[in-house]
DNA sequence: TTGTACGCGTTATCAA
DNA sequence: TTGATAACGCGTACAA
C-alpha cells in the first residue's frame, strides 16, 4: 500500500512545476523540459504547458534547481568600500555584463576588515556561488583564504586590488606606469621637490603608485627623498593629516608639488595647504588619482587620472565567466589603460 | 537486494554533512544537529563532529537547506541608479543591517527601465528571496508586479521611491516638509519669484517637492506662477536644459531663485546660470536636496538637504526584517527627519 | 542521545 | 515523444 503524501500542505501561494504537471494530467518530466526549452516534445504539449504554467502563475525555483544542477548561476562580489565612487561604477560594469548572461549577483560590503571578508568569502562559498569577484580590504595581511578558494577550484578573480602569484585572474589599471606618467608631468613642469602621499602598503594600488612614483624620479635624474614619502591612507582624513605633516618641514625643505596615492587623498591634502596659506598650484602643485566627482569642483580643479571604473567592472566579470565556462582558462593580469585628465591644479591651464 | 548509489562521484572538493557523518561512522542526522547547535547531542559526540567537519573543510550547503527550510536567508535589494551616490549611502545602511542578522543581499540594479525592474522582481522570486527593497525606477507607470508581490505575500518595503495604498511598507524623507521648508527660507530671504525644478511626477519625490513647494508658496501668500514650475529629471542634464529656458524668460520675469527637485538638477542649473553671466547668490539663489558629496566644491557652495542615505537604508531594512520575522507587522510610511544644510548658495554665509 | 524515513522542487538517466 | 525513478544535501518528525 502507498503512503499518503502530504502535498500541497504549504502555502497556497507557492504553484510548483508538479502542480503544473498535475493540473494537466502529464509528467513533471515534460514540465520541466518545457520550461527549460528542451527539444523533443511535441508542440501542442509545449504550448499547453506554457499556457498552464502562465495561467497558474508558476514560478520556477532556482534554489531546487541549483541543487541537482551544482550550479547557482550566481556570482558573489565582495567590496572594501562601498561609499568611495569608484566601486558604484565598477559594481554598475559587472551588472551591466552579468545581466545580459543570466546571473545574480550576491553583494558583500567588507568595509575595509579582514575578518569580514573572511565571513563574506565563507557566506559566498555556503551559498554556492559559481564564482567571486574580489577586491581586497586595506587590512588584508593572510592570502591563505584566496589559496583555500583557488585550492577549492571555485573561480575567482580580483579586481583593482589583486592579490598576485596566487593563480587568480585580476583586473586593474596600469598603476605604475600612470603614477610614472603623472610624476613625470610634475617633473616637466620643473617641479624638483616633489612629494608622495603613499596609501597602504597592504594594497597593491599603494606599492604600485609608490613604484611608479619612484621610477619617475630615478628615470629623469631626481634624488628620491625620503623625507616626503609619507604614508597616508586612502582617504580626505589621511591626506589632510600627511600633509600638515610635511607643511611642518623647514621652508625650504618644502614639496613644491604632491603625488597623492588618489583623489580623496589629494582632497585632504589641498585642504591642508589652503588653511595653510597656500595657493594651488602657484605655490604647491597636486595631481590625484581616480577622477573623483568632486575633482572638477575643488577650488582648483584638480589634475588626476581617469580609472574606467566601468570597464574595470566589465572585464573583471567578463573575465570570471570565462573562468566559470572553462576550469582551463588562462590566468591573467589584465590592465585597462588610463588616462591623464589635465585640470588645474598641477599648473596647467586646464579645464 | 540495494541499490549502489552513486555517492562521492562528484568532484573531491564538496565535501558534505554525509561525508563528516560517514568519517565517523555515525548517522548525517546527528551531525545536522551539532551544526545547527541544537541541544540533545553527548558533548563528546559533539566535539568530534567539530573536528572532522572543520578537518574535512566542511562548508555547509545553504541552497539545500534552503529548499528544505524554505527559507533562504536572502533579501532582494532593486536600485534604480547606482552611480547616484545617494543610493550607495543606502545600501550600506541595509548592508549593516542585513550583515548583523545573517541575512545575504541579493542586488539588481533596474537602470531606470521599467522593464528591467520587472524582470528583476521576477528573478528575486525564483531565487526565493525572503523579502524585497526596493526604489522604483523612474519610468514605472504599472504597478501591478508589486501588487502581484503583495497578494503572493512576499515582504516587500519600498525605499526613497515608493508606491503608496498598495500594502507595502515604505521608508524615505519628509519630502513634503522639507520642500516648503526651503522654499520659505528662499522667501526670508526677500526673494519673491522663485522658480521650482521640478522632478518626474511618475515618483513620488518629484510630487511630493513639488507640493511642498507650492504650500510654502501659498501659505506665505504669494502667487505660484506656473511659467516658473519647469519639468527637468533627476540628473545634470535636465537641470541645465530646464534653467536654460528659464533664463530666456524676459527680463524682469527671471526667477530670483530656483528650489531645484535635487543636488544634480542644482549643478545643471548652476552651471546655467554662471554660463549666462549670472552671479550665484546675488543674481539668482539656488537650493538643493540631497546632499550630493559635490555640493560643499561648488563655486557657490550649494545650500541643501541632508537625505540622510545611510539612515533611511537602516529602516527600510529592520523594517523589511520585521514583515518577514512577523507576517502581520503593520504597513507603515516612515519619514526620516531630515535636516537643511545651509551654504552660500541660498544667499547666507554658511560654510 | 541517536538513528530512520521522507520530502523540499528540480533535473538526469534510462526505459517505454 | 513521454514517463518513472533516483538523486542533489539538508532538516523535520518520529521511532529506537
Amino acid at each position: 500500500m502507498k503512503k499518503e503524501h502530504k502535498k500541497y500542505s504549504g502555502r497556497p501561494g507557492r504553484v510548483t512545476a508538479t502542480d503544473v504537471a498535475k493540473e494537466l494530467g502529464i509528467s513533471v518530466m515534460t514540465v520541466s523540459r518545457v520550461l527549460n526549452k528542451k527539444p523533443n516534445v511535441a508542440d501542442d504539449t509545449r504550448e499547453k504547458v506554457m499556457q498552464t504554467a502562465m495561467r497558474l502563475g508558476y514560478i520556477p525555483n532556482r534554489i531546487a534547481r541549483s541543487l541537482v544542477t551544482r550550479k547557482s548561476y550566481t556570482i558573489g562580489v565582495i567590496v572594501p568600500e562601498i561609499t568611495h565612487s569608484f566601486f558604484p561604477d565598477v559594481i554598475r560594469g559587472i551588472e551591466e555584463v552579468v545581466y545580459n548572461t543570466g546571473y545574480n549577483l550576491l553583494f558583500i560590503h567588507s568595509a575595509e576588515d579582514e575578518s569580514r571578508e573572511k565571513k563574506a568569502i565563507q557566506t559566498l562559498e555556503e551559498n554556492q556561488v559559481d564564482g567571486i569577484l574580489l577586491s581586497m580590504a586595506q587590512t588584508v595581511k593572510k592570502y591563505s583564504f584566496y589559496r583555500k578558494l583557488i585550492e577549492n577550484r571555485k573561480p575567482l578573480v580580483f579586481f583593482d586590488r589583486c592579490a598576485k602569484r596566487l593563480g587568480a585572474s585580476c583586473v586593474g589599471i596600469n598603476d605604475v606606469e600612470m603614477a610614472r606618467h603623472m610624476t613625470e608631468h610634475m617633473i616637466h613642469h620643473g617641479y624638483k621637490r616633489i612629494a608622495h602621499l603613499q596609501g597602504s602598503k597592504n594594497v597593491s594600488i599603494g606599492r604600485d603608485r609608490l613604484l611608479g612614483f619612484r621610477k619617475a624620479l630615478e628615470e629623469n635624474n631626481l634624488t628620491v627623498n625620503e623625507d616626503l614619502i609619507i604614508e597616508s591612507d586612502f582617504h580626505e582624513k589621511g591626506g589632510y593629516s600627511a600633509m600638515i605633516s610635511l607643511l611642518e618641514l623647514p621652508k625650504k625643505m618644502l614639496p613644491r608639488a604632491v603625488v597623492a596615492v588618489n583623489d580623496p587623498a589629494a582632497f585632504g591634502a589641498m585642504q591642508a595647504i589652503l588653511e595653510k596659506g597656500y595657493r594651488i598650484p602657484e605655490d604647491i602643485a597636486v595631481v590625484g588619482f581616480s577622477d573623483d566627482v568632486r575633482a572638477p569642483f575643488t577650488p582648483t580643479p584638480l589634475t588626476t587620472v581617469n580609472q574606467r571604473p566601468y570597464d574595470v567592472g566589465c572585464k573583471a566579470a567578463q573575465k570570471l565567466l570565462r573562468h566559470i565556462d572553462n576550469p582551463n582558462e588562462r590566468v591573467e593580469y589584465l590592465m585597462i589603460k588610463t588616462e591623464p585628465i589635465i585640470r588645474r591644479s598641477c599648473g596647467c591651464n586646464g579645464t
